[in-house]
DNA sequence: CGTATTTGACCGGCGC
DNA sequence: GCGCCGGTCAAATACG
């Protein structure tokens, strides 16, 4: 597509806070969240479950108000074609953009689109195009807040992100640059 | 020309 | 047993 892609800035989101970031992690109102429930509440995969819902909300935002959608988040993942049914880390996060499809680094192949009976907007779904990763997400809008993008992650890439990885590096040579200068100053201490 | 996206159809599980 | 719903596939299409 031709919209620019919103780079995310990681750092941001694993930061107390990001001034002049352009993408923040949603801070949900104190009100209950029940619409956004239907993302926030991951099922534990076998291994972990991560709800990111802001910076104080995070607990009330898993309010599930549907449990039909609980229902069909507990059936394996085939679907339609009879596929690997091991359930996998998924987790779950919203984000404020106004793009749907946030550049967080890989690649990734939209596959599907369908129109979920909660929100009036429609779910996609994506694919990381690395053969070796099968890693999927799935992107959604609120209903309720058009200007929140419900963002879940399912399974982790088991290969390198470059553009991860080039963003990193100057960060990781002032690291060892600094790491270095601490250890010449401990030793003329 | 190669790759990514779109879109309708199909499949399978769960609820009733 | 049937219908609903969500997830995936695959052919067609758009785009660089």
């Amino acid at each position: 597509m031709s919209c620019p892609p919103a780079a995310v800035d990681w750092a941001s989101l694993l930061l107390p806070r990001a001034p002049g970031s352009s993408l923040h992690v949603v801070t949900p109102p104190p009100a209950q969240q029940q619409a956004a429930a239907g993302a926030s509440e991951v099922e534990s995969g076998g291994s972990s479950a991560v709800t990111v819902a802001g910076s104080s909300a995070c607990a009330t935002a898993a309010g599930e108000g549907d449990n039909n959608k609980v229902g069909k988040e507990g059936k394996k993942g085939g679907g339609g074609r009879g596929k690997k049914k091991a359930s996998r880390p998924r987790f779950a996060f919203q984000t404020r953009s106004d793009n749907d499809v946030l550049d967080d680094g890989y690649r990734w192949r939209k596959y599907g689109q369908k129109a979920v009976k909660n929100s009036a907007f429609p779910r996609s779904y994506y694919r990381c195009t690395h053969h070796t990763c099968d890693v999927k997400k799935q992107v959604q809008r609120l209903a309720k807040d058009t200007s929140i993008v419900v963002t879940t992650y399912e399974g982790v890439h088991n290969h390198p992100c470059e553009k991860l990885m080039e963003a990193l590096s100057p960060i990781l040579k002032q690291l060892q640059l600094l790491s270095q200068l601490q250890s010449c100053t401990n030793q003329l201490l």
